[in-house]
DNA sequence: TTCATTTAGTTCACGTTGTAGACTAAATAT
DNA sequence: ATATTTAGTCTACAACGTGAACTAAATGAA
């Protein structure tokens, strides 16, 4: 239900729409920001004079002389108070990362290791000891943690991660072994890392992010916002049918994306131990390598006509092992989208190559909780009036 | 971006949510409303009086007695103001639907027809007839008419009707053939049914319509919402891919589900030349007929298991010519479901037969403009108060 | 240099809206 | 009858945005 709205939820409304606008709108005066916003310029000038006392924005020297009459003093986002924590387990590697306001990375660390078949225990335990560093250091830089998110990759819901097949792991509540001092939300590193995409990279109001991996997993952006379905799952681009008599999957099922464009596959049928060495292949020129990336291409291309089909999509973004090898999947997948996307609508959507690559998730994991800052900004005000 | 709030904006706000809760809720008194609402008495006796004075609500006699203290006065949503007009321009009939703001159906009527090849037109013409009809007798029952919404089956974009492969019309701009006095919007016809069944039908929160006709297509409704992807076209899914080497589409495409489960395919394999006669021979368990449908249910069981794996749906409801094939279709769909998706997730999503059949895009249509005074009824209650 | 002009930002009386609590109304329980 | 309970209204008040007057700080013309 739509809430109710009183004097309180007015302002906070406000305080978020000038915050918001400033985010996007780079440095703004208060009179820019009133022609904006619609507000007038009394109301701007409250309400920006509120959120500088509150650290969350700054203002700039006096803007762009040259023109006639007083020059406006600019504002923008400030990185001087708000972080946030971004930390994320994956099959090869440990990260964290702290962003501000900004966007700015305050702090970032990354500990290659083989997490695979690792206990839970032991994992988290190492991921603590990286995200108190990162905490310690943000401490230090006189920033306030506003929330911490955990990309991993598998199905997620309620804090629990339900499966990680790359890792083994089955139900574990990462939260439960890790002691922060700020709580720890837990998400999809595919939904994530389209939010980072979203935000920091190569994303747009709407797209598709295609997140290679043992599994093949997607994060849908509609208007600006993840779409996660009625449970929280969505995005199984993996499980989508591409020959309904092909490979027996792990799922149940039988000829689904995965067994078809999934890591194990890919490097079976490319005839390589690891991806780099299937990289390094593709680099010579190598046959099978080449055949395995085309076909796995083709069968990309037909898993997304489906997805293009079924929710309009005008961008997808390639990302995890697939951006390394965008170059040579690229071609197929376009391929397949433009023959059978042709009939119906005028152009196929654009294909991109992840700009973020690893770091998409990490990214994706901070910048949910910079914006819910941005998207709420009030309690930070109200505290700071507080105090 | 989200837009500023003035006192103007927060009363628009605060009548939509007694309104909506209203409408939700059944009769309440403005006690009850208070408390659900999380605005104070006072505010709340305003803002039902407004409403009362704007005829969008009215008062039921006292209510309930036999408990201690003075008995509130009920209020429900008054059906006696406004009006919308849905309308429907199907290959076999035109269908007209006058709704009050209560869902109650005012007036309806049908004429049936067969519409293949015929001009525009002409076809608009005779629907301009029975809208003037349907709008009289509104006037005649002292509605205001809000707007009136036209459902089509095919692509639409911008007012136009890209292409209806049933009816053989390309880029039709319907509103400029009707000669009405209250602007006509146009949307899909699987859209529209959705929404139809939402509001009036076996919809919920989240769920995907699907509306067999000689196209497939589907209507997404996600936390209420309708998704209609980046360019409107979002739902196409009897072009989502069912096997890449299957039959040639007129899509361009190759094993769509079209070519398996679409109007065509299914006459052409049950042997018989229209529906009626295909459920004729269903009813007496004809050979080809059942043997038709079991492939037909594989084929959309197949597309909707991808549909479920992106879109994380826990509803699916089957509408158009599904509707009557249901007791033959939902056997192979939900054992396709099943098997595919045991290994993911615990269960596989409901599926159900539309339970509006025929009249659900009239429904949706017309639902569509009362929901939006739903939504927003702020105008009028200041129109009633300037009267 | 001086002053008109232009644009930025602040101040303050005011209007609109929701709030809190006293007050009136209408029922049941004792 | 009277106490109790719940519904609904009324009124003084508070929160917040508005609008116009006002101050501040630049450019340009004389």
């Amino acid at each position: 239900m739509t809430q109710a709205v009183r004097h309180e939820e007015m302002r906070a409304r406000n305080l978020e729409v000038v915050l918001g606008a400033v985010g996007r709108g780079g440095p703004l005066t208060r009179a820019a920001l009133a022609e904006v916003t619609g507000l007038t310029k009394s109301t701007v000038s409250k309400l920006v004079g509120d959120l500088v006392d509150a650290g969350l924005l700054a203002e700039t020297g006096p803007a762009r002389a040259g023109e006639r009459g007083r020059p406006g003093v600019e504002v923008v986002l400030s990185g001087a108070r708000v972080a946030s924590l971004g930390l994320e387990i994956n099959v090869d590697y440990l990260a964290v990362r702290v962003l501000d306001l900004t966007g700015g990375v305050r702090f970032a660390a990354r500990r290659e290791r083989d997490n695979r078949g690792s206990r839970p225990k032991k994992v988290l335990a190492e991921l603590q000891a990286l995200a108190t560093e990162a905490l310690a250091e943000t401490h230090r830089l006189g920033l306030e943690v506003a929330g911490a998110v955990l990309a991993v990759s598998g199905p997620v819901g309620d804090g629990v991660l339900f499966t990680a097949p790359n890792l083994g792991w089955q139900d574990v509540r990462p939260a439960d072994l890790l002691r922060l001092p700020v709580p720890v939300e837990l998400d999809n590193e595919a939904n994530l890392a389209a939010l980072g995409e979203l935000w920091y990279g190569a994303g747009e109001r709407d797209f598709l992010y295609v997140s290679g991996e043992i599994g093949i997993g997607a994060g849908l952006v509609v208007n600006g916002v993840l779409y996660s379905g009625a449970t929280g799952l969505a995005g199984e681009l993996g499980h989508v049918v591409v020959a309904p008599e092909g490979a027996q999957c792990r799922c149940g099922g039988s000829g689904c994306l995965e067994t078809y464009a999934g890591q194990e596959a890919l490097l079976a049928a490319g005839n390589a131990p690891s991806v780099p060495a299937l990289l390094a292949a593709l680099e010579r020129g190598d046959g099978p390598a080449l055949t395995a990336c085309a076909s796995a291409g083709r069968a990309l291309g037909i898993a997304l006509t489906s997805a293009v089909n079924l929710l309009d999509l005008d961008r997808i973004v390639l990302g995890g092992v697939f951006t390394q090898l965008y170059p040579w999947l690229s071609g197929p997948v376009s391929e397949v989208l433009t023959t059978r996307l042709g009939g119906l609508r005028g152009t196929p959507p654009v294909l991109t190559a992840s700009r973020l690559g690893g770091d998409a998730a990490t990214l994706g994991a901070a910048g949910r909780v910079i914006h819910r800052v941005l998207a709420d900004p009030a309690p930070f005000v109200t505290r700071a009036q507080e105090a």
